[in-house]
DNA sequence: CACCCCTTGTGAAAATTTTCACTTGACGCT
DNA sequence: AGCGTCAAGTGAAAATTTTCACAAGGGGTG
């Protein structure tokens, strides 16, 4: 397997999705121009993302949906389990628990850390909020391969530190913080601030334009 | 202004969030290497992302924290207010309208809407609920520029096409469904699974790799 | 005032990602 | 079986984005 663009990785979620939903409507083939139309992209790029991997599709015909699906699950590990901890029982730190798709992916919320005294042992989505003093030995004996931050922004740094030294090297990060960070540990964030500031952005030069 | 690469326009909101630090701090200037540390990129990035819209520093020394982020503010449409209008009332849809940050970026959230009866009148952050079925006459009134859609994903498109009728040139969504809108709308999606996905893929090409 | 240090601003080069265009092959119809 | 149609797969080209490397200046110092 030759190097893979990251932007391919991130279409190759939205190809699940959308052939999720195919396979629930009981479509058995799927055309790349009909999948590009679904995420909005292009049938070459669907081919070229999909030829990373392999060839999975038949000639004059199409990609068959209940095997290209199987194959991209395996390809993003969403045909095994993963141990997830969410860290901040705030206000997203709670609608990430409850949300219920992870577990349909294969991403098991095992715990749910806070700070806060007020907030720990109560339950929370299928966890129970757990003393962020706990982080490591929680993330040794609960195997917890990836962990979502949704701590306030002063605090995460200091937590990412430990949440590494436990041994943890995939984290998603929700604060509005660049995380420094050791190799071997990937870092995706989550941030819409610059996404809803390129629309006003994008706003004002329309505005320019005319 | 010669073409600006999208993701120039969203390291410069990040550039905004550092350079708001180092204000607050007290710094009075910033170096490009500096701003990269701190948003993790490279100077010459900085330079560069910079250079489409002018020449903000002085050779030798840096850039001047205050002014560069007060002509960054004015780059983003930070210096201005946008009506800003929440459309679902759900867990995120609360999340959102209770963020606080928005106001000061100038993002002022003059409605959010819900379809359920028993959430409309409900205070809502600083917004009451209104009923979805007033949403056009409330655009138009309370001047909204930017909608945030956090629908059911299979409601989604059907609000898109009422903002985009309502005159709308700017959605910001959450909703993990690809937007079907006309040429001049702009859609940015805040999406974490693709996210999470990129990070369990990440994984275990770590382990394949051993 | 001349010199040195420092950092910007910027074309050019490199790297990455997307798009193109064409070859290959499978299926169904006559 | 032969033929026409359709769509995958894929090198090559184009477009985009990032990195490089260096000339151009500003400011402080002796």
């Amino acid at each position: 397997m030759r190097h893979v663009p990251p932007s391919s990785v991130r279409r190759l979620s939205l190809y699940v999705r959308s052939l999720e939903e195919l396979e629930r409507g009981g479509v058995p083939t799927v055309s790349s121009r009909e999948l590009a139309e679904q995420v909005g992209t292009t049938s070459a790029q669907v081919r070229k993302d999909l030829s990373y991997f392999g060839s999975f599709g038949v000639r004059g015909l199409g990609y068959a949906v209940p095997e290209l699906l199987e194959r991209l699950r395996a390809i993003l590990g969403l045909d095994r389990a993963w141990g997830v901890a969410i860290i901040g029982a705030g206000r997203i730190g709670l609608a990430l628990a409850q949300y219920s798709n992870f577990r349909k992916k294969g991403f098991h919320v095992r715990a749910v850390f806070d700070k806060d005294a007020a907030k720990i042992g109560q339950p929370w989505g299928d966890a129970v909020i757990c003393d962020i003093a706990e982080l490591s030995a929680v993330i040794e004996e609960q195997g917890i391969d990836i962990v979502i931050l949704a701590t306030p922004q002063d605090a995460t740094q200091a937590v990412a530190d430990r949440v590494v030294a436990a041994g943890v090297r995939a984290i998603l990060n929700f604060a509005p913080v660049q995380l420094e960070v050791p190799d071997g540990v990937e870092v995706n964030n989550v941030n819409m601030v610059p996404e809803l500031e390129s629309l006003s952005f994008g706003l004002l030069n329309s505005l320019r334009r005319k």
